[in-house]
DNA sequence: TGTACATCAGTGAACGCGCGTTCACTGATGTAC
DNA sequence: TGTACATCAGTGAACGCGCGTTCACTGATGTAC
């Protein structure tokens, strides 16, 4: 435990990502500006210059990272399941649970006018990464069978944009707002619509409860 | 057609929705002020305030319109469809066209921080309207037999979420990339992915072309 | 173990800027008689 | 048809603010000998 008041900080950067997705979350993303940003790590406004050549390096960083553990959480959920079908229904819900569970991450994540991707390869790499993982897993279910050979890039987008869609609303609180009318959670909304899919697939075309 | 010169502006409401518009598209989100749009509009920067509270009450306002537009775009494609699977399709479609031809409205009716929807209950209320005709089309699939009985609810939202999916990565650019790379067009990737599911509720497994 | 010195990572004051919003004002428009 | 007057919808100057970024500086740290 070191010291408070070191005229060095020890590791500024981590602090600064800290506190920005700190004031994502408590203020939304239109509130973080650098200097906001060096008062929450109790630095001055200069010293985030040392870490970040710009307000936009900073954002960028925050997407890269979050890819990362996007992609991170994917490649556990996988290597979990038994099987391809069981991957594939635990990845859906694991991406909203992502998007919940870490909301500033992914709010920042598909920005791309904050984090200006030309300018940071890197971001995007990461998140061709994460998809990649998605991608992989629905070439296993091609072969495993659960999946129909044909367009198996076209099933591979179906499944994100199902996910996105359903992490994209639970972000904004449409699901919350939806559950409670229903007597339910948003967590039990998306288990039940991934599961609805994956019996249609399996050709049972019922939600089967 | 009036004078280009007169003090009085003739419908300055219109003119500062139509140039905010102009601004999200060109300059994205972020770039959106007051005096940004009071330029654009040709008027000075105390002028929008004989028509709007203030910024949120102009942002609010557009959101409204954007989910009027949707909803009204989702409307006329249902009345189109000649029976409820064939609604689905098209709304499904229809939404992630809405959302790539009107980019602007799109990216603000879901940025809650923007608008801020508790202060301005109407733009829910649009929003709302917009979801209840999906609703309802899922109702009438459900009385033709095409969907199942049970849980038409959660068939709404799941519809939803497949389509707010597309919507958003096609407006992230994520469906051109893909598209351009598997020789495609972003437009045929959302159709295909849209009937694999209606093909997959019809029990077919298959996208079957 | 001690000293000299280079480098690193902070400070804090300063810059110019565009922002949202207010306000006293004024020109244009519409209405009553 | 003309005049008086109220109301509407602009102007433009001004306010205070927080922003991103720069810069000369300095305290802390690490390394060579």
């Amino acid at each position: 435990m070191p010291p408070k008041d070191r005229y060095h900080h020890g590791d500024l950067r981590e602090e600064l990502l800290r506190a920005s997705l700190q004031l994502i979350e408590s203020e939304g993303l239109a509130a973080v500006s650098l200097r906001k940003v060096a008062r929450e790590a109790g630095v001055s406004p200069g010293a985030p210059y040392h870490h970040f050549a710009d307000r936009a390096a900073l954002m960028s960083a925050l997407a890269a990272r979050g890819f990362e553990l996007l992609g991170a959480a994917m490649t556990s959920v996988r290597e979990t399941a038994p099987d391809p079908r069981a991957a594939l229904i635990a990845m859906a819900i694991g991406y909203v649970d992502f998007a919940r569970d870490h909301a500033a991450y992914f709010r920042i994540m598909f920005r791309p006018e904050l984090s200006q991707p030309e300018k940071h390869p890197d971001t995007e790499a990461a998140g061709d990464a994460a998809f990649a993982v998605l991608e992989s897993t629905v070439a296993e279910a091609v072969a495993s069978g659960f999946l129909p050979a044909a367009d198996a890039e076209t099933m591979a987008l179906a499944w994100w944009s199902l996910a996105h869609g359903m992490a994209a609303l639970t972000v904004d609180g449409k699901f919350a707002l939806r559950a409670t009318q229903s007597g339910t959670t948003p967590q039990e909304l998306t288990a039940r619509i991934t599961r609805i899919f994956a019996d249609l697939i399996d050709g049972r075309g019922s939600s089967g409860h």
